[in-house]
DNA sequence: CTTCAATTGTTGAATATTCAATATTTTCAA
DNA sequence: TTGAAAATATTGAATATTCAACAATTGAAG
């Protein structure tokens, strides 16, 4: 008996780019009102908490590899988004922090990605939203 | 009274983000056995039908900007994996076919992402892997 | 202590992707 | 039937990403 084979948008790994893609291309068009890729609302939030964090840290937060998000903070530096502290306690470790110019960029960004997920919210319904954020963390967890 | 400001790793695109790249990458690892990247594989995968397909049609299907997917099937010519044939019907056409040495190889990719479906049944569950699966396919469909 | 391995971040070259412009063919309105 | 607009695919230049090598610092074993 023949193996049927499955055709690919039955694999969870093409769903999950397929739906990757689709909503992160619109998050991308809200952001692109400030002119800002998705990385850097990803770099921003997670410095808005004021702390310094090393590049090896943020790389592993914002999804990036680390010659690449290198440079990605190259050109945020040169827009006095963020800038670079040498760690004091070890001098191999480069901190980044949240300008004042990048503060209020982030909050701009926010509402902007709030009002995607709210978007997302309507049309897709409350209770489907929760529950793939629950199935997609356990997915996360189970994967290390 | 302060709005909380919601962490990056609550955000559904995060999360689609974070997961898509943990299982591309497991995948990415199987099938760099054959030294194929993830797009060739759906690309294969969608020829395999045995039909001809346009370039529109594939890059919709295998989540390429056209661009990108005139590249690649370039080298895969080249690999003579697959081969293009002007559409009779519609000359600004161009169909692409799967060869039988892209056959052959698509037959080896596909156990190879079989094997990885597999380990994510294993470890994640049957019941949350189809759950997730019905999730993201309705989280495409609203999205369109 | 000293030395060697591991960690951290950056750089430059190679590669890949994207954007805008182009060429070709088809569609369709006048 | 003609001519303008739309659809399809490719190209080349600009941009971005990745890989491998490097430099600097720390850790740790002897």
């Amino acid at each position: 008996m023949a193996k049927l084979n499955t055709p690919i948008t039955e694999h969870l790994a093409y769903l999950l780019a397929q739906a990757n893609r689709e909503i992160n291309r619109q998050l991308e068009l809200r952001l692109s009102k400030e002119g800002v890729p998705v990385e850097q609302w990803r770099i921003l939030k997670v410095l808005s908490d004021g702390n310094g964090h090393s590049m090896g840290e943020l790389a592993d937060a914002v999804l990036l590899n680390h010659p690449t998000l290198t440079k990605m903070i190259d050109r945020m530096v040169s827009d006095t988004l963020v800038y670079r502290v040498q760690d004091p306690n070890d001098r191999r470790k480069v901190l980044m922090f949240i300008s004042d110019r990048g503060k209020v960029l982030s909050k701009k960004l926010n509402s902007l990605a709030v009002d995607q997920e709210e978007h997302i919210l309507e049309s897709y319904g409350d209770k489907s939203t929760s529950e793939l954020k629950r199935l997609l963390e356990s997915l996360i967890d189970s994967s290390n």
